[in-house]
DNA sequence: AGCACGCCGACT
DNA sequence: GTCGGCGTGCTC
């Protein structure tokens, strides 16, 4: 009998491997990559769901193999090309195969595959893969009146492809993103041959997008992160808009990102790849640098943009512009830093800022108007320790702003869209709409006046990525601008003011990534962090890893959290070894709780300075 | 995850 | 003497 390799899509470490099982004759003529089969698995009664990644006519496992019990259905529902990813991507970041396979591949539906038919297909185009270009692209700054303009750009880009019968895979960062490039999709006809990766839709749509992804070539195959292991069946193209997003990280282990998941699928299935954004992250920056991305620009008329040097939100000129904008009845966008009343409370007696009695993070005013720890959410009254009954604002928020403005421009609509109650699309007409960074709707034309009204306060936060993120989030807001548009950026000095009026976005970040280069900081090396919750464990855990020459650790602000630099180059050893010391460390450890993982492993930590 | 194997305390 | 606690380790 022939035997096949099995793998489970479980995220328990001792199942990371294949199991080999016999191939009852019956059942051979079904057997092939990817299907699911039953298996008897352990000493447990009910047979165990797994796929096959491999057929052979022998074994090396020593002891007596067992034979599989079922076939449900003879669908493939894996690749190979899916597989050997989800194998890079695990050994890249120190995780666990089984795990990415579960994200991978929804939950079946019967339903769905009783109407699933494969289009007869003729033979694929073997005209090879030459000429595969990797590529950072500039979008136009300005969108089109009513699309995107990087998702109009993405359709150009795709239409070739689709046009060969090689699929696209597309790679975008939330839902508004999907919007966007749905509503072009839709516009150049093009919706029937694409395929959404969503795991918000409901099962029978998944499970059918999912099988045409692995069954049909020549699809536009796209979602968000967690399609960049979608199947793709003749896959001729990789496209990501804006890789620098917080979405493209994944929240749960192994933490893998959009861009070096699909980096590595570029190499893996040596398909083409581009990256697009209005402002590059750093990590782009330096692929550019090094020649490994080729820099497309088609960032085309520049906007007409000021920037005023004060730290007050709108100046005279500032406030004349937007109050003559709305006059016209045109639309006016102003983008601030944060929600809520206040960032910050001071009290008008003791001039104190008012931290949280518990964390010591600063207190502010919620949306609701209750004074609340920023941090721990615990609510506070009106009252200061001195006595003091009375408060200011270090900083406003949206909703003060928005109060504040409806009294200073009466007759004009004021709408707030921020993270939460998000508003998508404003109408063309005399409407001041107050966003912040991301949530900024959308309107036919363009916004005749963008104020970035908190870049100053953008730029502050204490982090790695402080710069080119405000650089992302003033980028994509700017793309808003009508082409007779004006947009003014608040509080800039020197040749950041320079770089940001001329939209040297690509420059900015280039030199915010050499300086961090000098430093030994990301993107030129990888920052590595396991965070835990018992702090023996941790100990023994740093006097392990304290033997490997490869990584230099860097203090952070807890004790729970353990980081070290570590160069590109030794990528792979060191994920190996951090595996090994994890897994040593939690079976000796006495902490160990039911189902639940000792310590975190992140292998390209975005957060911890 | 399940489940068996295994070596120490209170029970008819 | 045995029943059963769940720590440890394996499952093709």
């Amino acid at each position: 009998m022939k035997v096949a390799s099995v793998v489970f899509a479980s995220p328990l470490p001792q199942l990371d491997k294949e199991f080999d099982y016999l191939i009852p004759e019956e059942l051979e003529a079904a057997i092939q990559f990817g299907v699911q089969v039953e298996v008897p698995f352990g000493s447990g009664k009910k047979p165990k769901t797994g796929i096959v990644v491999g057929i052979d006519g022998k074994s090396d496992f020593t002891g007596n193999l067992l034979e599989i019990l079922d076939v449900p259905s003879p669908l493939q529902v894996l690749s190979l090309e899916q597989y050997k990813l989800a194998q890079a991507v695990a050994s890249r970041q120190a995780g666990i195969v089984g795990e990415l396979l579960a994200s991978a591949i929804p939950k079946r539906s019967k339903r769905a595959e009783a109407k699933f038919v494969v289009e007869s297909s003729a033979v694929l185009s073997t005209d090879g893969h030459a000429g595969v270009t990797r590529q950072f692209l500039r979008p136009a700054h300005l969108d089109g009146d009513k699309q995107a303009s990087w998702a109009m750009q993405f359709i150009e880009l795709l239409r070739p492809e689709i046009a060969k019968r090689r699929s696209v895979l597309v790679v975008l960062p939330d839902y508004r993103a999907i919007g966007d490039f749905e509503a072009a999709l839709e516009a150049n006809s093009l919706s029937q041959q694409a395929f959404r990766q969503s795991s918000s839709d409901g099962a029978v749509n998944r499970w059918t997008n999912h099988l045409y992804a692995v069954h049909q070539e020549g699809l536009i195959v796209y979602g968000t992160r967690g399609a960049a292991f979608a199947p793709c069946k003749n896959l001729g193209l990789i496209l990501i808009w804006d890789d620098g997003d917080d979405s493209h990280h994944e929240q749960s282990s192994p933490y893998w990102n959009s861009r070096d998941v699909l980096l590595q699928r570029s190499e893996l299935e040596n398909v083409s790849i581009v990256f697009s954004s209005h402002s590059p992250s750093s990590e782009i920056s330096r692929l550019v640098e090094i020649g490994y991305l080729s820099h497309i620009d088609h960032s085309g008329a520049k906007p007409l943009v000021r920037v005023t040097q004060g730290s007050e939100r709108l100046d005279q000129e500032t406030f004349s512009l937007v109050s003559k904008t709305l006059k016209n009845n045109s639309p006016v966008l102003i983008q601030i830093a944060n929600l809520g009343f206040a960032t910050a409370l001071v009290c008008t007696s003791c001039k104190e800022v008012q931290r949280c009695v518990d964390c010591q993070t600063a207190l502010w005013l919620d949306p609701a108007k209750v004074i609340r720890c920023r941090g721990c959410k615990r609510a506070y009254g009106n009252l200061c320790k001195c006595g003091g009954k009375n408060f200011r604002a270090t900083s406003q928020g949206s909703h003060a702003l928005t109060e504040q403005l409806s009294r200073s421009f009466p007759e004009a609509a004021v709408l707030t869209s921020t993270g939460s109650e998000r508003i998508t699309r404003v109408e063309r007409k005399g409407i001041l709409v107050i966003a912040t960074p991301g949530a900024e709707p959308s309107v036919d034309g363009g916004y005749e006046a963008i104020v970035l009204a908190d870049a100053q306060m953008m730029l502050g936060y204490p982090r790695l990525r402080a710069l080119e993120q405000a650089c992302q989030k003033w980028a994509n807001a700017l793309a808003h601008l009508a082409k007779t548009g004006v947009a003014v950026v608040v509080g800039l000095t020197g040749t950041l003011a320079d770089q940001v009026r001329n939209l040297a976005f690509m420059e900015i970040v280039r030199q915010d990534m050499l300086e961090r280069s000098e430093l030994g900081l990301p993107p030129a090396t990888r920052l590595l962090s396991i965070t835990g919750t018992n702090t023996t464990d941790l100990e023994s855990l740093k006097t392990k890893l304290s033997s490997l020459e490869e990584l230099s650790q860097i203090p952070t602000s807890t004790g729970k959290t353990l980081a070290y630099t570590f160069s590109i180059a030794n990528g792979s050893s060191v994920a190996n070894d951090v595996r090994l010391a994890v897994s040593q460390v939690t079976k000796t450890s006495k902490n160990k709780l039911p189902g639940q993982r000792l310590l975190f492993i992140n292998m390209d930590d975005q957060s911890v300075i």
